[in-house]
DNA sequence: ACACGTCGGGACGCAACCGTACCGTCGTTG
DNA sequence: CAACGACGGTACGGTTGCGTCCCGACGTGT
């Protein structure tokens, strides 16, 4: 391999970022648009503007784009939540998501791709890595503060906690598809903290509040 | 139109039923091993062992196919529940759900057909017709009766309580594909009747930090 | 026994897409 | 300033699937 004697591409043999942007959006619109069953190459190619050589350069398949690009859009998303209390974390953290399922394209992209990754191992790999693992930890965390604040039994299995915490807001948002007020959140917190094990009604603290 | 004057079809000119049925079964198969977007009809066909014409003979398109077949397979499935209790009911339907979402071929089916709603007015119809029309009648009905058992209180939101009994189970089945235990599932009808607002556990006094 | 008429099967034309090879273009580096 | 070399774009063969048409086969009703 010569490799080493050869200088760096340089000049207009440098891949051109607004290309790669504009293919990144394309992906994303046609990836809601009819799903990665029937995605094409040369649909996303059309939409972007762009020919088809200039997205085999720079990803080596279908399955190498659409990972990538959707590793990196799901990266960095939740924020680290620790506001004092089991309530206020929910309460946090169902805007986080929310918010997050209120783009059209993730409210159509991220259930195609999770029913996808049921029969796709790298999808399913993939998924696991930026979104199940990353709502592992965000609510291993949030359970294990809880029951460090006496807000939770001991012995609450954070697993299952994660499917009532998740569960309801994903299925109204994303299957569903029913609209979210604010009250409606408001009353999913109360449910989601009470039915976790949370004593009911009003926060009212049992000694220290103040636990950080 | 003569159609009055012609004889019914006979012998060999009606349809083998032992053909729908093997159309049937391979549609099945191959939407759970492809997907709705990846489905062709030639592919049922290799997989029935028939020819083309036979499917286009009884089914005019894709659409018709799957939305018939898909609507006739989760027609007549959630029993009519009533235990007398909130928790009955709960661990009656939850019991009924797992048990439909266990058989692999609706456990991938079903996310990918609610994901391919969300682009497809055909199928997001039919899916309102079959599955959230029925799950929003029989949740309907669990809580009218836990109200008026004053299980609940008066101003219980359907949508709201459909939200959370609905959501977690689907979410730990169909996404995260975790497996089931009697025991969580003891667990999970605990948490969500009283996160709907029922009364905590058993009859003990609500000091109850130590919970089993 | 015969005619009826739909059956299932194979073949065809058409369209879309995949992945690659080739082409002229263009900016940087020596 | 000239050569390098990857750039984006077009064209191409191969594959797959759609929807339709024609064919012989076959079982019932007259």
């Amino acid at each position: 391999m010569t490799t080493e004697k050869r200088r760096a591409p340089a000049g207009a043999a440098v891949l051109r970022g607004e290309i790669t942007t504009a293919i990144r959006r394309a992906l994303m619109q046609e990836l809601a648009a009819v799903g990665y069953g029937r995605l094409s190459i040369e649909a996303v190619a059309r939409r972007a503007g762009v020919s088809k050589t200039a997205i085999y350069r720079r990803w080596s398949s279908k399955v190498d784009l659409v990972l990538e690009i959707v590793a990196a859009a799901a990266h960095g998303k939740l924020p680290v939540l620790d506001t004092g209390t089991l309530r206020g974390d929910l309460a946090l953290l169902f805007q986080a998501v929310a918010h997050a399922l209120r783009h059209p394209l993730a409210s159509q992209i991220i259930p195609d791709l999770l029913a996808e990754a049921a029969r796709n191992p790298s999808i399913d790999a993939t998924l696991r890595q930026v979104l199940h693992a990353r709502q592992q930890e965000i609510g291993g965390r949030l359970v294990t503060r809880a029951v460090q604040r006496g807000e939770l039994p001991a012995d609450t299995d954070p697993d299952a906690a994660i499917d009532l915490i998740v569960g309801p807001l994903y299925w109204r948002l994303a299957i569903a598809r029913l609209p979210l007020t604010d009250s409606y959140l408001d009353n999913l917190v109360e449910s989601v903290a009470v039915g976790l094990g949370a004593d009911t009604a009003v926060p009212r603290q049992r000694d220290s509040s103040v636990v950080s």
